[in-house]
RNA sequence: CGGGGUGUAGCUCAGUAUGGUUAGAGUACUUGGUUUGGGACCAAGGGGCCGAAGGUUCGAGUCCUUUCACCCCGACCA
């Protein structure tokens, strides 16, 4: 993409209501814009971000044998009335009524609409297991939406459910999910921890939560530095008390506060923050039997569904990858979340051996299905290096004044440094690095 | 849902207490010129029914009423 094409409105200032970081320069890189309370657009660079993370998601789902699908995103109030859930989910789920004053639903979640898809069309046990997912606009009408993309009412979600014969395939599947969700997170370049969780009101027994480690998070959590182990707090207390007191501390006063248990593989724990970005549930049969949704065992006897669900905040994830990977010039992406890999920026368009080396580099990625933006505005040098620090690309190819020497410099945005190169020998340095 | 706050240029904000020329600044934008390695400089210019509706007044960004929106603290929340 050349730059001078392309509608990335970025700003020197950010909004003054926005106190995180991701909220900041996703704004100020021009990826995202509010649209209204926990309601936000998607501009080119955010829509790039989040399709690239659904990618993967997806990718490492289909591998795992999960089936992607598509629920409706209005649905009838009556689907919800059969699980009571219009009752107890109260005033999150958005009602709308149509022209002939039938009302329904937003769509927060899909147990019951999953579970109406499956029920009567899989009726054998040899048709067992199911694993089907969606990614899709949710839309859950928090009562106070804030922190940008991290606390939204509408927000894109992936969310998973499936149906099994008995528990122990129901937990084989969720051990599995667990795995999977581990290569994606992995993936997607983040430091994050698998830690037991509360099981809240969906109910059910085993819960895991997927917690991207951050100072800004919003929930605290034990870990231990030498196993893999992790706790919601909130699993860990009973002590309401106990935890609201705790998650009022911040990421430093929580560095100071000494665990003395230790973990039982002798390991030291210590408290951390982090942003929930992925949660899984053993559900059993609350659903199933609510839904009256059954199968037949080997002996003909009909039985409920034993149930899983599995959730991956997808926008959340963009915001958290920023929360993780920032400075105070910007955003910093991973590889595989950056809408650009690379970024090759001419420091004076007017000199025509620089504009010349640039296009010939960036038609040559670009022949390569190389992501490369392409910096050919009039701007100068130090504008537009301000500029490629706030959106955040891995690596800048600044073609400049040491250009007559045959020279270019790559920068690294996580380090900020800058190598020089042989203009020879830049393509394939860039192709080593990506 | 309880408490508090804010709506003025694309963006960040002054101005409102005490009503009174043509409503301001910075930034962004347009044009011309200079400049070209860290968000340049000079000059000229465009852009606002001051959130909306109603009211008081000779006169309202400013006062009154209603309403909408957004934000903050709390409660709630995969």
């Amino acid at each position: 993409m050349r730059r001078s094409r392309a509608f990335i409105p970025t700003t020197k200032e950010a909004p003054s209501d926005a106190t995180l970081p991701s909220h900041q320069f996703l704004v100020r890189g021009g990826f995202i814009n509010q649209q209204g309370a926990g309601l936000y657009n998607f501009m080119p660079l955010g829509k790039i971000v989040l399709e690239k993370i659904r990618a993967i998601v997806k990718d490492e789902l289909d591998k795992a044998g999960c089936n992607e699908v598509q629920l409706s995103f209005v649905t009838p109030i009556g689907l919800w009335d059969k699980s009571g859930r219009s009752e107890t989910m109260g005033k999150e789920m958005l009602r709308i009524s149509d022209r002939h004053d039938n009302d329904f639903v937003l769509s927060p979640t899909n147990e019951e609409a999953m579970v109406e898809m499956v029920k009567n069309r899989v009726t054998s046990y040899k048709d067992l297991p199911l694993n089907l997912y969606q990614i899709n606009t949710k839309f859950r009408d928090e009562a106070r939406p804030r922190y940008g993309l991290m606390r939204g009412r509408e927000f894109l979600m992936k969310d998973g459910y499936s149906f099994h014969s008995s528990t122990e395939d129901m937990v084989r599947e969720f051990n599995l999910m667990e795995n999977t969700y581990k290569k994606i997170f992995t993936r997607l370049g983040l430091d994050f921890r698998v830690v037991e969780a509360d099981s809240g009101a969906i109910g059910g027994e085993g819960s895991k939560e997927f917690h991207v480690l951050a100072d800004s998070g919003e929930d605290t959590i034990v870990i231990c530095d030498s196993c893999d182990y992790g706790a919601n707090i909130e699993a860990i207390y009973d002590d309401e008390a106990k935890i609201d007191e705790l998650n009022e501390k911040s990421y430093e006063e929580l560095q100071e506060l000494p665990i003395t248990e230790k973990c039982s593989c002798g390991g030291k724990l210590s408290f951390k923050k982090g942003i929930e970005a992925g949660h899984i549930f053993q559900l059993g049969t609350k659903y199933s039997e609510a839904l009256e949704a059954n199968f037949n065992d080997e002996n003909g006897r009909a039985k409920p569904f034993e149930m899983a669900t599995f959730g991956i905040g997808v926008s959340r994830l963009v915001a958290s990858v920023i929360e993780q990977n920032h400075d105070e010039s910007g955003c910093i992406w991973t590889k595989a979340t950056a809408p650009y890999i690379v970024n090759i920026m001419v420091s004076n368009i007017k000199d025509e051996m620089q504009m010349t080396l640039g296009e010939e580099l960036y038609l040559k990625l670009l022949g390569d299905d190389i992501e490369v933006m392409f910096d050919d505005r009039k701007d100068r040098f130090g504008f537009k290096m301000k500029d490629a620090e706030l959106i955040g690309f891995p690596y800048t190819v600044i073609i400049g004044k040491e250009l007559e020497n045959g020279i270019v410099q790559l920068y690294d945005r996580a380090t900020k440094e800058k190598t020089s190169i042989n203009t020879g020998d830049i393509y394939n340095k860039i192709l080593e690095l990506i």
